[in-house]
DNA sequence: GCGAATTCTGACGTTCGCGTTAACGTGCGT
DNA sequence: ACGCACGTTAACGCGAACGTCAGAATTCGC
């Protein structure tokens, strides 16, 4: 057998692993940006790989692009659909709505790279402002020098 | 004399032009977001063109960025900095102490530029996968459209 | 100069995204 | 079988960023 990195992760070391703390964790699943994960006898949770991917995932966007918890759970559901139907791909009947719900998930998905860019237009307009603006520092700078620079040679 | 626009907004007009409420408007000044605009006799709260400007940056910073109010108040009162020095340029005399004003805002300006690179970066991955994702998504609506195509057929 | 519309200042309420504490149950090495 | 680290739920707390009255003052159109 192939050496699996290794299949379960207490909800300690997926918070190491994350960097976010098990309040976060436990408050994610509760706010279903999680499926619940797997628990062993007791009812101490398991996370797989996957969780922490999402999870990583989820950290992304709130910390990077600044989503709402309850966006990111719109985001995640619509990512869901294709996973639901890629397992359920063959056993299942009513392709119709199966059409329906790829057709939504994709139009989730089209808006949020409209919002992206959106954002990041904003963005590359407001670098360049601060580029300028950086200019200008130096500019200013470079006057100071050259005045204590005269000051001195007087 | 030209007809200058418009020189003064009661919170009214502007909450409306910015679209930021009126209690919001308040708010940015409690915080220092804002200096305290000019008021009537009355205490009327009078906004400029210039008000109003700074407050759509505001708006930018804070619902395309998800920057806190904090860190942008640290980022206005960089860029406030460069104003007042230019405004003074002439009359004051302790040049150190400027050019040590003026390197402050120009870190603070950096950090702000590597910031924004940073979440471009993830920006555009993100995008991508989306982008990938879409394009997944039009594969399988494909097969469902050739599979009815070919029932229809039958 | 009067009434309606607008604004003012508190002050308390709300939502989000967790932090923190308490009291109690589990897993595991020895 | 015991101790101890680790985990569980439940509940309250908190700062940020406003929302939402209430009650009084101000401005404006007519």
């Amino acid at each position: 057998m192939g050496r699996e990195p290794r299949e379960f992760f207490q909800i300690g070391d997926a918070s190491e692993r994350t960097g976010l703390t098990q309040r976060t964790l436990r408050y994610y699943e509760e706010k279903g940006l999680l499926r619940t994960p797997t628990r062993m006898e007791g009812g101490f949770r398991l996370y797989s790989e996957e969780d922490l991917q999402r999870l990583e995932r989820i950290k992304e966007l709130r910390e990077l692009l600044g989503f709402s918890l309850a966006d990111i759970k719109e985001m995640l559901d619509a990512e869901e659909v294709r996973l639901q139907i890629k397992a359920e791909w063959r056993k299942d009947a009513d392709a119709a709505d199966k059409a329906q719900k790829l057709r939504s998930a994709r139009e989730i998905t089209l808006q949020q790279i409209q919002l992206i860019d959106h954002k990041m237009e904003k963005m590359a307009t407001m670098r360049d402002q601060l580029a300028e603006r950086i200019a200008r520092y130096d500019a200013n700078l470079q006057q100071y020098a050259e005045e204590t620079a005269a000051e001195h040679a007087t």
